[in-house]
DNA sequence: TGGAGGGCTGGTAGTTGCAT
DNA sequence: ATGCAACTACCAGCCCTCCA
């Protein structure tokens, strides 16, 4: 008898009960506050300190609930001043449990590490020196609330110094989070939205996507997703939004000049991603991406446009997948390309209940997702 | 290890149903 | 008729998982 098998899945199920987490994501951004925390706060011989793993998972340690603030009451420099250091939470019920579950720690090492080694980094390293040598007394509140308002803002972790808001703001990811934006629904005005920002009209289109879309039922009718494959409406939305991703495409290749996109439409390209990635009046949020071990950030003000501006930017588009996707490639110098950013449909089979039964539906997105060129033109 | 394809969750607004 | 509670669709948030 063969027992590997067996073992392989005794192992698989050890690591899925071990890590099965609610959402890394807003886990993370707990994580990152009390590491901002812990930055601020880490004061010694006149300077700051590195703060390490253990620095993070004390100030963790320190959480009673949800909302309230966990307080470190800091000499200044000069030692005749105190700062207050602060952090608070707001999460969703499960990833707050995660976050406070010591059992969890070891599921949640890369983020720690990538945490600490974000707010070691010289921006926060320097700002932390600087309120630590104001001769003032300041009060500072790391606020993680990302997921309170998921329409109003893409800020996930604000720095609040003496009331005042001021550049440091952070919208946060982890590994596997690409996605940045998006628009969801059948209707051809979801296409337009999509479209539109980057100047590109889908209108001609228009006809024969409603044509299709219209045989693709509404809400959640469906008793299985098998049911949902049965009836081809995944194909038929996938041909329905070929078409528009078709003109989109075609209009792209009428900004190329010289096989590379044009001035005027890079300004939109780049506004378009800036109000995705991080909101539309926000230069100073700062887009954050936790790796394991690691980050990378990237900022949208001059130095992004500039980049832009310069960069070899071009369209490629795949109908090959399952559903359309356009790609801007981003081609440096030495012939190097990568996707800085990519849209993308899909289509979700989404469950719901109703008359306590699980039902189904189709879900039509426009995902707007980054690709590695975006932390290089966009990177600090 | 990165790309391709996909799912779960929660807030909000709108609708429905039932008790008054 | 009306008010409130329960329910649901929509859609934006978040990656996750699988496979080459």
């Amino acid at each position: 008898m063969n027992m590997k098998p067996i073992m392989e899945d005794w192992r698989s199920f050890l690591t899925e009960q071990k890590c099965k987490l609610p959402n890394r994501g807003d886990i993370a951004e707990g994580i990152v506050a009390a590491a901002i925390a812990a930055k601020l706060s880490k004061r010694a011989g006149g300077k700051i300190q590195m703060v390490d793993v253990s620095d993070v998972i004390a100030q963790v340690g320190n959480i009673q609930q949800m909302n309230t603030v966990v307080s470190n009451v800091v000499p200044d420099f000069s030692n005749e001043h105190e700062d207050t250091v602060g952090f608070s939470i707001s999460m969703p019920k499960r990833p707050f449990a995660a976050l406070v579950d010591k059992n969890l720690l070891a599921c949640l090492q890369g983020e720690y590490e990538g945490a600490v080694s974000y707010v070691n980094s010289a921006p926060m390293h320097k700002f932390a020196t600087r309120l630590a040598s104001n001769k003032k007394s300041n009060d500072i509140l790391v606020k993680a609330a990302g997921t309170e308002d998921q329409k109003g803002t893409k800020v996930d972790i604000s720095i609040v110094v003496d009331g005042n808001k001021l550049r440091n703001q952070l919208s946060l990811k982890v590994k596997g989070g690409n996605q940045f934006a998006q628009k969801t629904g059948k209707a051809f005005e979801v296409q337009k939205a999509f479209w539109e920002p980057l100047g590109i009209d889908v209108s001609g289109a228009e006809q024969q996507y409603v044509n299709i879309v219209e045989n693709i039922p509404t809400g959640k009718p469906f008793v299985s997703r098998d049911e949902i494959d049965a009836g081809g409406y995944l194909k038929m939305a996938s041909q329905a939004t070929s078409l528009i991703y078709q003109q989109a495409y075609k209009t792209l290749e009428s900004k190329l000049q010289n096989n590379r996109f044009e001035a005027e439409f890079v300004k939109l390209l780049a506004d378009y991603i800036k109000t995705g990635a991080v909101g539309p009046e926000s230069e100073f949020v700062e887009l954050v991406k936790i790796l394991p071990g690691d980050f990378k950030r990237a900022r949208f003000g001059k130095k992004f446009y500039s980049e832009m501006e310069k960069a070899n930017l071009y369209p490629i588009m795949s109908t090959s997948g399952a559903y359309p996707k356009i790609q801007i490639i981003y081609e440096d110098s030495d012939g190097n390309k990568s996707v800085l950013v990519q849209m993308r449909a899909k289509v979700e089979r989404a469950s719901g209940k109703s008359g306590g039964s699980k039902k189904y539906g189709v879900l039509m997105r426009n995902y707007l997702e980054t690709g590695p060129a975006l932390y290089k033109l966009a990177g600090v």
